[in-house]
DNA sequence: CGGTTGTTTGAACTGATTCAATCTGTGTGG
DNA sequence: CCACACAGATTGAATCAGTTCAAACAACCG
């Protein structure tokens, strides 16, 4: 067996693999792993795709994490979404009005629409599923719509780290969170300033919330971190 | 005929035209229009659905205007997304995470999730509406979101005036817009408060955007509006 | 080692909030 | 038709959370 294909299974593998851990029948997750896609490994702050581009592809977060941003008219920058390993961005008509950059060192599978839809059109339970993604990436949207709009910015933070931890696997802050961001992304996601964002992680610190080394954030009081930032998981099921 | 079957027509004929004004092909707006629902009538302020409860029902918004908001810890309300006459809202699987408000006196067609679903899944075409509409909601989202996040208070209302003028059918700013939102709602979407809100809009006469006279809002420079509140209108277009 | 990226800190400033009072328009009942 | 109530709009003054600007510091990497 010729090693790049040796290395395609493995690859493979590894979407399959954060696909069904994310409660994706093995079944479905197979079918969209054997479509035709192409595998690309993206760096950090290095912009993958621009704002106002047809976006007629499916992709995929095997490893990593990946951002959608939108840069305003006086070059004020918001992250609007993420996609965790296993998350992913449909294809959509017409252009999109979001930038795509990766946050941390990141594997991409990125499929044609046009292989993609019909697998979809052909499986009503992978429609199912999708449909129940989007629902969470709704509610995700609405609970940053609140953090943005109406908590201070130590409750916008702390909802940050507790929805990350989360989202990364870890339960009820056990454990030691490897923060992905820096403080200016945590800035463009919570609609502040970086040097903001360090007062407030200087506070939480002092406060005994959380303690940190380096970029490794350890939970010290989950559940006083949790009730500060009025933070309630339930938005993160799918569906 | 008797009278009640009359009113029933007349009725079903208006989310029709609303339907079908959307971009709806007339022959897929019957299907949803023949399905069996109920028509309610709710009024401003009256919440109609509480957070927190399964939601697997289909409503669309036959005249009017209807609210999603979220009610925070510490009572702080954030309208998270509206529906104008002609949009709806998709059954939802688990508890819904916000709350619906009607803003103006609204009718709406309210459907079960078991008639509606069966339907969209016959129609292809119909599945490719609401996928485009879905988008439509996302990118709106999007866009409040750098609103909150992103831009000052004078541009958030600015925005939001700009955005529910082209959302009501004024195109270019031309002609009068009357503004369903107290500034209080407008506080609520644009995360602020209603005194400042007042204070914005005060402002935004006195610079010669707009013309006041009670909730009748004039655009008296849409240009300028526009670029004050870096509002392109692209992301309003479905798909 | 120098270059780059990210973090931390201070001081001055300002946009928005808070609290409180007043004003305006509209609807209701006498 | 007036008196009254009520919701919303408007205004002022004091306060404060978060920004801005600027500089220093730390960590990492080729």
């Amino acid at each position: 067996m010729p090693r790049l294909s040796m290395l395609m299974d493995q690859t493979s593998y590894e979407l399959g693999d954060v696909l069904t851990r994310g409660g994706l029948d093995p079944d479905l997750s197979n079918k969209l792993v054997e479509m035709p896609q192409k595998i690309i490994d993206i760096d950090p702050r290095r912009p993958f795709r621009d704002a106002g581009v047809e976006r007629d592809e499916v992709i995929f977060v095997a490893r990593g994490l990946l951002s959608k941003f939108r840069t305003d008219a006086s070059g004020r920058r918001q992250i609007v979404a993420l996609r965790f390993a296993g998350e992913g961005i449909l294809p959509r008509r017409g252009e999109a009005d979001y930038g795509l950059q990766a946050i941390v060192p990141t594997r991409l599978h990125v499929g044609k629409a046009s292989d993609f839809d019909p697998i979809v059109e052909e499986n009503p339970a992978l429609q199912r599923y999708f449909i129940r993604l989007i629902q969470r990436e709704t509610a995700i949207g609405y609970e940053w719509l609140v953090n943005c709009g109406r908590r201070d910015s130590t409750a916008r933070v702390a909802h940050l780290l507790c929805e990350t931890a989360e989202r990364m696997g870890i339960r009820n802050g056990s454990g030691v969170l490897t923060n992905p961001f820096t403080q200016q992304q945590i800035a463009d996601i919570t609609g502040q300033t970086s040097v903001n964002v360090n007062r407030v992680f200087a506070d939480l610190e002092r406060q005994g919330l959380i303690a940190r080394k380096g970029r490794e954030v350890e939970f010290v009081d989950w559940e006083e971190l949790r009730r500060l930032a009025s933070f309630q998981r339930d938005y993160l099921r799918a569906g």
